[in-house]
DNA sequence: ATGCGGCTGATCGTATACAATCCATGCCTA
DNA sequence: TAGGCATGGATTGTATACGATCAGCCGCAT
């Protein structure tokens, strides 16, 4: 599931960390859209469905909000965050900015190794897509990413990378254009021959022109279609102006 | 204390909020080096330093620990974080990533409201420079940085960006050779002539020779120096080995 | 009929109690 | 005397109890 080399930090998660397991699982049911952006994620409800107390929901719920895919209000509980546009640009923005760099050095320092895996990750995506598994295609889809950012070695960025592809996942979930997954597989095919390559010059390249067709299949700019709707009705149906 | 630009996501933090309260005063005495790296951090003490309960201390340390500030040990309790010469490496990488960029950005979008607060900044500076009062000027320099970051308007880098300042200042902290402040107030009045000046070229490549000089002041590479014997001391004196 | 005020149920915020784990000290044995 | 083991104290992990706050509902007055 990749988080084995993106983890929190701390080495020693076998079974009894429960945090961890309900974090990982909201994560990816975020990632997988299963969880719509601004969908309720009541404190007893999620401890109710893992069997953990309060406590150990509560603070996966905080670790998720540090993470920016989840917001939580005073009194209110926790939700799964809705970015607005600004912050979908911002976010797309420190992806430009920071995906083109680690793609340049996942080309220098990719191993044999990375590419064989790679590769595997590349036949899993085309085989989900094969069989019109859509979560999966769009889980692997973000996971393709995070993995070339873990070849990189920086595990700062590629920490915080994570943290961006989840908040993308958000962001396609609310103004995605298509109904495509994210990305196109065949773009990943083109970056892992540029890799195999250690072609540093051309992957950075691929890399952004990857992010900017990602971006250009979303719907900025204008309003954010029924997002703003349903902001109001769940805020209490309080006409916000006019 | 400018953390209100860079604040969680809620913007609901009147005095209720205790969490945030020793949350921020511990990311202070990291950034002015009153705590110095791998100090335990026991949650009875740090909930009795500012009276409550240990709930709002161990939400506090581990909201600490996802910025990267804090080690969190399992049955062993918080420690303030102790970064490896390899992370010290990657956190700079990813600060020549990005702030450059941040300056960029911030040299085309600065008002010249935005230019007094940097002056009066640059001021206070000096100031704390010129009354030898080590700790403010520490933190005044961090938080220069992190004014330009805001001044930017991408919010997301800005926030990542206030985390690696943090880290840097633990990884002066341990590795720095010279016992000056982080960075000089000369390079930042630089910064600031170019971002007056709207010079989108300069005021990056300043930004990144000013990364650079802050690194190169670092002992990276060989022993951490004295980390190892504080280690020793705060863990009850015992000899680690000679 | 409509708007306002108080009430009730539910949810979150915080504190505390109890269990599990670890570290250290001291004792016993070889 | 040195090493290993058992025990005690301290600290953290988790669950739960209680208080605070908010949203929605009902009844009343206008």
């Amino acid at each position: 599931m990749l988080n084995d080399a993106l983890g929190t930090g701390d080495g020693t998660r076998s079974a009894a960390d429960q945090t961890h397991r309900i974090q990982e699982a909201i994560y990816d049911a975020i990632v997988e859209q299963r969880l719509p952006p601004g969908t309720k994620l009541s404190e007893a409800e999620v401890g109710a469905a893992f069997a953990v107390s309060r406590t150990i929901t509560r603070r996966a719920l905080h670790a998720l909000a540090h993470a920016g895919i989840v917001t939580i209000e005073r009194n209110r509980g926790a939700f799964v965050a809705r970015p607005d546009p600004e912050e979908a640009r911002q976010v797309f923005a420190a992806r430009r900015l920071v995906e083109p760099d680690l793609t340049r050095s996942a080309a220098r320092a990719c191993t044999r190794a990375d590419l064989a895996r790679l590769r595997k990750h590349l036949d899993a995506e085309a085989a989900a897509l094969k069989r019109d598994d859509r979560r999966t295609a769009i889980r692997l889809s973000g996971d393709f990413h995070l993995r070339i950012a873990d070849i990189s070695g920086n595990a700062v960025l590629a920490r915080f990378l994570r943290d961006l592809t989840a908040r993308t996942s958000l962001i396609v979930a609310i103004y995605g254009r298509s109904r495509a997954s994210a990305c196109g597989v065949d773009e990943h095919r083109e970056l892992y021959e540029m890799l195999a390559r250690h072609d540093e010059k051309g992957a950075p390249l691929a890399m952004l022109h990857h992010l900017d067709h990602i971006e250009a299949d979303l719907d900025l700019g204008d309003a954010p279609d029924g997002a703003v709707d349903l902001a109001a009705i769940l805020r209490g149906a309080a006409a916000p102006r006019d």
